[in-house]
DNA sequence: CAAGTATATAATAATATGTTTATATAGTTA
DNA sequence: TAACTATATAAACATATTATTATATACTTG
C-alpha cells in the first residue's frame, strides 16, 4: 500500500498532472516542459523528480537534454490504470488541451538559445 | 482538472485508503472505523470529512450514528475508475486485509458502550 | 429536562510540501 | 581548456496538511 499512497501523492498536484498529460503525448525534455508551463526550471525539475522518485517516470540523457517519459514498463497494471484515468481527466480540461497545443509547436531548445541561432 | 486534483489529494493518505477500503466493503459508522483503525475520533472524523468534501463519500444519520459510504452516484466514471484501482491496491496489502477482518467482527457501538450493556 | 453518547468543529502545535534564489554538475562548443 | 548550456540540487523561506486537545452539537434515554 505504501507504494500506492506514494503514487497518489506524486499525482496530487496540478502541475504534475499537466506534465503527465504532456508525457502521455510523447517524451519531453525539461526545457520543453518549462516553455509550455511557463515556469521556472527548478520548479519543473522538482516536480519531475517527485514523479520520477515515485517510479512513474523514466529519464534518458541525450547530450545536454534530459528526456522524460512515462515508465510504462516500470509501473504495475493498477498504477497504469490510475495514470490512464488521470489522462482521461486531463483530456476534458481546457488547460490540458492548451498545453498539448503549445507542446506541438515547441522546440527542444530554450528561447534564449533559439535567439542566437 | 481542479476536481481531479482534489480527488487525488483526498486519496493520497494511508489512513484514507484504509477507510476507503472498508467502505468499499460496506457502509460504516464512525465508531466502527475508529475501532478498526484504533485511532482517535477527531482524527478519523477529519479524514472522513476530507473525502466527503472531495465528493467521494456520502453520509446518512441513523440516530446518533453517522453512516458513511462511497458516493457511487455522485462521482463521475473516471473517478470511479480511480477508486476501484485504489481498492485493488488495498486488496493486495496486508493491512487492508487485516482491516476487513477486524471490520467483520466489529459492532456498531463503541467499546465503552458495550461494557455497560 | 438532565445526563450521557456519537460525532463535528475549532484552536493550536507539529510536520510535510512547494517555491524561490543561489549554486553545482556535466555535457558541448569554440 | 574556457565559456556556455541544460539540468539538478541545496538552502531558506512560505504555505499547506495533519494531529492533538478541547469544546460544541444534537440525538437518546432515564
Amino acid at each position: 500500500m505504501r507504494n500506492l499512497v506514494g503514487i497518489l501523492k506524486a499525482l496530487s498536484d496540478e502541475i504534475r498532472l499537466r506534465i503527465l498529460n504532456m508525457l502521455f503525448e510523447r517524451e519531453c525534455c525539461v526545457c520543453e516542459i518549462i516553455q509550455v508551463l511557463s515556469m521556472s526550471q527548478p520548479r519543473v525539475s522538482h516536480h519531475l523528480s517527485a514523479m520520477y522518485n515515485a517510479g512513474l517516470l523514466k529519464m534518458r540523457r541525450q547530450g545536454l537534454f534530459a528526456l522524460y517519459s512515462i515508465d510504462w514498463d516500470g509501473i504495475d497494471a493498477n498504477t497504469a490504470e490510475i495514470v490512464r484515468s488521470v489522462r482521461k481527466g486531463m483530456e476534458q480540461s481546457k488547460i490540458g488541451q492548451e498545453d498539448l497545443q503549445k507542446l506541438a509547436s515547441t522546440e527542444r531548445i530554450l528561447p534564449e538559445c533559439a535567439r542566437q541561432a
